[in-house]
RNA sequence: GGCGCUAUCGUCUAGUGGUUAGGACAUCACGCUUUCAAUGUGGUAACCGGAGUUCAAUUCUCCGUAGCGCUACCA
């Protein structure tokens, strides 16, 4: 039975590279018919961020990643917050000290940090010196019942090396020598990192650990435990981490790395995942767009790769776009609906009478072309929700303020007074007309007309924007429009 | 400093002991469109360096270089 896990430490958002690690587990065991575990790691009390469990598994069930074992669902092998298995902890480690495969270390902070000062001042790797390492029983038992503050540390062989072979990048060695005796149990009565997720692994079967780069060098510690406790060896398979454009850490600094930020910018979660399946892992052929559902059952570890990928947003961007336009109506509608809303409180629109849903939706169909993300709505359709227009851009004003606007303004407004309904086809029938009257044509023409409707140079078609305002609308638009040319030309 | 990982177009990547080194994004040109997009066609663009193995290395080996990670009572 393939099991795997995620499992973040709640401290602050989810991150995108932890969302990918995520990804790939769930993607890993779905196509194997297993079960996906989250579990929580929050064995750091000072790092702890409040409601950060909460966002993390908003955000991991808005990406449409559904664990089938963690907080809040449950399962057989919980709880999945670490923070509630202190227990479990203190009794593996006990087992460790009867062992003499861990040690009490009562070596207080303040040692330990001179000890390191001085080891960097003469450029020797800084370790543990092994201090407590084999403090006699009697003094051990003395100090403790003294209620001396103490931790527990892993003995760490002396000589020898561990191999870990890695599902993705092979055997790796790894002397032992350069291991430090690990802390185990914290000052607090809390596990780290190596403990807490050595003790998981096991009691919870996973068979998969699927986990970034960064882990690759405390796994042979972690292997170090399973040998002291008797337990066989998950298989080990080290992700490679997500970067910044200059090929540095994926960080804060350079952008947006919470998958909620781009939640925020309007990302379809199935573009987000699509985008983050494809860094770092192929199909072997040239197709591009995944569901969750295709990539199950195209995934394996045997395709993902090596080294380091820069999160690049333009691929990001065309992906969204992608999905964006493939949206039916009713969802284009619905994921659009908060990035509508802006708009129309930015322009103050009271009236939705006019402003229905289904304007809303015309609208929103002819902008989408355009469109790698929702946050570009209020920006992309200012120009319909305006009460007015601004028409001091110089590409705006060369056809507005020219001896070709007035008539071809006055003739178009005349002709469309005449009309009872004002639609796209009509509109531009109007337009027509205005060249066969006033022998106008081509792009003075069309591009002042556009230029009075939206007091812009580019847009949607305008057989598609008159579609859209009514009759008034456009006359109003098209009057005020040829009062600013009027008041211009003198 | 020590240990480890990685190295193909600007980016994500495919691939091979002999290939015109393939695709996608971006970019450029053209077509479509009386605008901009979308879309179609085409173009520019890459095997980190040096040795070795071999008839032949981008591919295998070693060395170097660079980037990154780890080196906490953080995960």
């Amino acid at each position: 039975m393939v099991r795997t896990r995620f499992a973040p430490s709640p401290t602050g958002f989810l991150h995108v590279g932890g969302l990918r690690t995520a990804l790939y587990n769930y993607l890993y065991a779905r196509k194997n018919n297993g079960r996906f575990i989250l579990r929580i790691e929050d064995t750091d009390q000072r790092r702890k961020v409040p409601g950060a469990v909460e966002n993390l598994l908003a955000t991991l069930d808005w990406s449409g990643i559904k664990p089938d074992e963690g907080p809040q669902i449950g399962g057989d092998a919980g709880p999945y917050v670490q923070s509630e298995r202190l227990e479990l902890y203190r009794q593996y480690v006990s087992q460790l000290i009867d062992n003499e495969q861990a040690y009490y270390c009562f070596c207080p902070a303040e040692r330990l940090k001179q000890l390191k000062g001085w080891q960097t001042a003469r450029k020797i790797p800084p370790r543990y010196d092994n201090h407590c390492r084999n403090l006699s029983a009697n003094e051990v038992k003395r100090r403790l019942e003294s209620d001396e503050q103490h931790i527990i540390r892993m003995k760490v062989p002396t000589e020898g090396a561990i191999e870990v072979d890695d599902l993705i990048r092979g055997k790796i060695t790894f002397p032992v020598s350069q291991i430090d005796d690990q802390v185990l149990l914290k000052s607090d009565g809390f596990p780290t990192y190596h403990l807490a997720n050595v003790v998981d692994d096991h009691l919870m079967q996973i068979s998969h650990v699927i986990r970034g780069e960064e882990w690759l060098p405390s796994t042979p510690k972690h292997v170090l435990l399973y040998r002291s406790f008797g337990w066989d060896l998950p298989k080990f398979a080290h992700l490679s981490l997500l970067l910044n454009p200059d090929k540095s850490k994926l960080s804060k600094r350079q952008g947006d790395v919470a998958a909620e930020d781009y939640r925020q910018k309007g990302y379809l979660p199935e573009a987000l995942i699509n985008f983050l399946a494809l860094l770092g892992w192929n199909p072997g052929d040239d197709r591009e767009i995944f569901s969750m559902d295709e990539l199950i059952s195209e995934f394996s570890l045997e395709r993902v790769s090596k080294s380091g990928a820069i999160f690049g947003v333009e691929k990001l961007n065309w992906i969204n776009g992608l999905y964006i336009r493939n949206l039916p109506p009713a969802q284009l509608l619905s994921c659009a609906r908060p990035y509508l809303d802006e708009s129309l409180r930015r322009h103050n629109v009271k009236n939705r009478n006019y402003w229905n849903d289904e304007r809303l939706l015309a609208m929103l169909i002819a902008i989408k072309d355009g469109l790698s993300s929702f946050s570009e709505i209020p920006q992309k359709t200012a120009f319909f929700l305006a009460d007015t227009l601004s028409y001091e851009a110089p590409e705006i004003q060369e056809y507005l303020i020219s001896p070709t606007s007035i008539p071809i303004l006055t003739t178009l407004i005349r002709l469309i007074d005449e009309e009872s309904i004002i639609n796209g086809d009509t509109f531009v029938t109007a337009i027509k007309n205005v060249q066969k009257e006033i022998g106008i044509k081509g792009k003075p023409l069309w591009m002042t007309v556009r230029a009075a409707l939206t007091g812009a140079s580019q847009g949607p078609e305008i057989h598609q924007i008159a579609a859209i305002f009514d009759r008034e609308t456009c006359l109003a638009r098209l009057t005020a429009a040829l009062n600013y040319a009027k008041s211009h030309l003198g």
